[in-house]
DNA sequence: TGTATACTTGATCAGTTGTTCAAGTATTAA
DNA sequence: TTAATACTTGAACAACTGATCAAGTATACA
């Protein structure tokens, strides 16, 4: 090696899990829910408001975000609120937008 | 708003721009790609032989990482090398193992 | 109890994705 | 020139994805 370079060790099921950690972030609709709860936790019919998308089409990427670990649930009444899991995900945006905006 | 929350300003176009980014890293073998470039540059057949694909369809991903701007090439002779275009995708994957390793 | 609100779920289906295969180009060496 | 190596490209196709729709559950309220 010319340079010096920290290797990076990462197993195979690593690989699949870092793999789909990103396909949850690579969905526009995912990630304006992401974005949006960025603002701190909302409830489905505000997130189907704010994004102009069915309450249906909100809740099955709900669940997905819920799954993939990167969202938490709460119900409360008739609402049911979402927020993010971890700081992570803001991390991973501000990263991802470091890298378009240059 | 009860705790002060850094608000995050992302365009309808920004919004596109990262999701493309992250359709890049969700998939295991562009995934794997990267992770290989970590260790420096590689020509096409090295890539093919160290993740055991197809010289094609690693050209294919070789093609879609390259025009996501995520990796650079050069032809010397008959083999073509591949680098990782800037340290973002490091950081981007180092971010993302933090993230699956709690 | 009945009705409205808030959300979930499963099926369907068009659009996208990733691999394979076959055929191509480009460079090198004999 | 011929042959081999290194890589690219386009078509085809199975697998996956995300929105819609219809029907469901759960809670609140009159």
């Amino acid at each position: 090696m010319d340079h010096h370079v920290p290797a990076v060790h990462v197993t195979v099921d690593e690989v699949e899990q870092l793999a789909d950690l990103f396909s949850q972030t690579a969905d526009p609709t995912r990630l304006r829910v992401l974005l949006f709860l960025l603002e701190g936790e909302q409830c489905v019919c505000s997130i189907s408001e704010q994004l102009d998308v069915s309450v249906s089409a909100v809740s099955h990427q709900l669940r997905r975000l819920r799954t993939g670990g990167l969202i938490s649930r709460r119900k409360q009444g008739r609402h049911v609120y979402y927020a993010l899991a971890d700081d992570h995900v803001r991390t991973l945006i501000s990263v991802g937008l470091e890298h378009i905006r240059e």
